[in-house]
DNA sequence: TATTGTTATACTCTATAACTATA
DNA sequence: TATAGTTATAGAGTATAACAATA
């Protein structure tokens, strides 16, 4: 907290006379919820930024990320991975398959499934737009020292893991 | 971190043959603004659930709230504070209108500015849904120690503000 | 000329139902 | 019967352009 000020009795009077553009959101940034949503916001709209130069938005990027590291995944891994719906999914691997970032291969040993593997060339863009990343990742928590980071992180995942 | 293990030396081996639903994710998980957006879906996931009781989402609380702490504050005000748009606050605040949870009164001294208020039937709405809120939030953090939520909004805030 | 609130509209994201082919 | 991938479609969320009234 920046300074207990006793919550200066909350003044009754309306908002017009003074009108500071300024409203009291006191309330709000005590939960964890509005405060992660403007967080990741901020984040994003960086994110989004950089990312335009390579054509990926954060899914693609997700996407591409994954694959790399997890070579020969399936769209329904992906899909529970990242917490998308299977038809939502569909247009975004097709129109990276158009664009020889991945390729789908049929599946060893299961008619249904397709193992996605990225390309050289969808290899060549994932290293280089992990790094751009990572840059972008490193501005966006500027205000943190390393050790910051590294617990806000951790805090984070307690929420979600 | 679980275990510095010594990255493992990612296995340059496919996903199919053993196929674990579990994919490697620690790239993205190194990620501030993956892990705010995955915090935050759970969050706001439990968030929807409970509201939907009183019929608010997100974004309606957020508005009820600002109104119930800042009387008189106008859209364009909202519109700032929360981040979003002029045209897609219009409906909203025109359905909360029509549900006698707010009321809007001319400027006192600028004809292009309406104020907004929350009716007796708005105030006793979001003092149930503050209460709830609480609770929920309460819950959505439940692993965390009292001293590490607000360790982890601090760190959040630095990251937006 | 700039700002508040508004309409209309388009675009993106997310969700549901239903189909096919394999298991 | 259940699952992987797909199609079509609907709904929610977010964005831009343009206007009237007021400053």
């Amino acid at each position: 907290m920046p300074a207990p000020r006793k919550k200066a009795a909350v003044p009754a009077v309306s908002v017009p006379p003074s009108r500071p553009d300024r409203l009291d959101t006191r309330v709000l940034e005590a939960l964890v919820g509005y405060n992660a949503r403007r967080a990741w916001l901020t984040v994003s709209t960086v994110f989004a930024e950089r990312m335009a130069v390579y054509g990926l938005k954060q899914v693609d990027f997700s996407v591409l990320s994954l694959l790399a590291h997890n070579p020969g995944a399936t769209s329904r891994q992906l899909c529970a991975t990242l917490d998308i719906l299977p038809p939502n999914l569909v247009s975004l691997i097709s129109a990276m398959d158009s664009r020889g970032l991945i390729e789908r291969r049929p599946h060893p040993y299961d008619g249904r499934a397709i193992g996605l593997y990225l390309t050289p060339a969808g290899e060549s863009l994932v290293h280089e737009a992990e790094r751009t990343v990572v840059e972008l990742e490193a501005e966006a928590s500027a205000k943190l020292t390393a050790r910051e980071r590294e617990t806000l992180i951790r805090l984070l995942q307690k929420i979600y893991h």
